[in-house]
DNA sequence: TGTACATCAGTGAACGCGCGTTCACTGATGTAC
DNA sequence: TGTACATCAGTGAACGCGCGTTCACTGATGTAC
């Protein structure tokens, strides 16, 4: 009966745990999440995750580490079926971004927001974070190269797309538009924010540079 | 003796509690406003704020609530220095959505937590983030018949900005910017965004509508 | 001017609660010989 | 194959804590006559 008890425990604890955190994130905030409610769901002591973390805010580190790591993944992946330094990379970027935000809302509120986890004191969370960003600043950098993208500063614009596809993503997720554009599909509006800056990118860029970019 | 005692306690306590409210927020986050440390923060009894408010929700939706008029204010106010249907007027109506959010963290965080203090949920605060959401909707709408703005989907666009400056704000407040962009001024970051956009805007509105748009 | 009463806002004790964390324990599993 | 031991992970009781909220109270202030 000790066998039979051991079989209804999840296989891997460390793992459950991280999984029923999200799911406590996503349904409440990050302050929703307890290590006791943790354990409650996984029908064990609210010792035992104390075996796997020393403490609640090195659960919040773990959880905003594997976000930032997914995200990456995600960009990567939607960027990989688009031309390096065509302005159809820089959309996919985009629009993995503001998916990867609504499909992983628990990890995204851990990725931004300072005061709680304190995760991007980690070492290598911020690196993680670095290693997200970095991908964006490249394709930024490759599009001014084959001048699908003409502009001045790339800083700004690489700040100006993040604040973009970051912004649409908050506003559906957390702000008030859920309730002001009731009756929408929040993906179908956070696209249509990348796919409306990428015109802006393409007009402005044309104008000056005009038969140089580069179209499949 | 009494009356000196009574001197030394807020004159208007429902007021002080606001204050002292922002002031916990604003160190902690949302999570960190608990009534007994603002009692403690006043000098008065934790019984005493009951007088003021039915409960601690209450706070978060009276602040809410004030920091949209706050932020419609705001924009209100940075906006009547330039002229109607200008691409500068839309500029200020984004540099003072930027500034608003840098110096009212609190509020800001209070706005956009729909899980914390389900205050959307209440019908005044609700009126209140529409009222500043029809500003930008009004100013896009306004340069667009000036021909300041050449664009297909207005709605689009007004996601956009807002998504734009919204984003901005809130990478600087919690995101993971300061970390790595350490040592600029957010402030000049946010402007720079709201600038980036602008002259995106100008430049695809000037090669589909040369020589029409309104410049002083 | 003085008295009686109502109202208001802060007091302080008490309630129950869930939390994070610690710790000695137990029993299952793996390993060395 | 069997024995002795070490390791590991979950148990369950206990700790102290701060919290939101309630409530009978008190004392100051305003008002009616």
């Amino acid at each position: 009966m000790a066998a039979k008890r051991r079989a209804t425990r999840p296989a891997d604890l460390r793992k459950a745990v991280l999984e029923a955190s999200l799911a406590l994130i996503e349904e409440g905030g990050i302050e929703a999440l307890s290590l006791r409610e943790v354990a409650r769901r996984m029908h064990v002591t609210h010792g035992a995750p104390y075996h796997h973390f020393p403490d609640r805010a090195a659960i919040l580190a773990a959880l905003a580490e594997e976000g930032f790591a997914l995200l990456a993944d995600a960009m990567r992946a939607e960027m990989a079926d688009e031309a390096p330094g065509s302005l159809e990379r820089f959309e996919a970027a985009g629009r993995a971004y503001v998916s990867f935000a609504l499909e992983h809302t628990a990890h995204m509120k851990l990725m931004c927001r300072s005061e709680l986890g304190r995760a991007l004191e980690h070492p290598r969370v911020c690196a993680r974070a670095g290693e997200a960003m970095q991908l964006l600043v490249d394709c930024v950098e490759e599009c001014r190269s084959t001048g699908a993208i003409v502009h001045d500063d790339p800083a700004a614009l690489v700040l100006t797309s993040w604040a973009c596809a970051h912004g649409i993503a908050a506003l559906l997720i957390d702000g008030p538009l859920p309730g002001l554009r009731a009756g929408e599909h929040p993906l179908d509006l956070g696209h249509s924010v990348i796919n409306a800056l990428s015109s802006l990118l393409e007009l402005s860029s044309r104008k000056r540079r005009p038969r140089r970019t580069r179209r499949r």
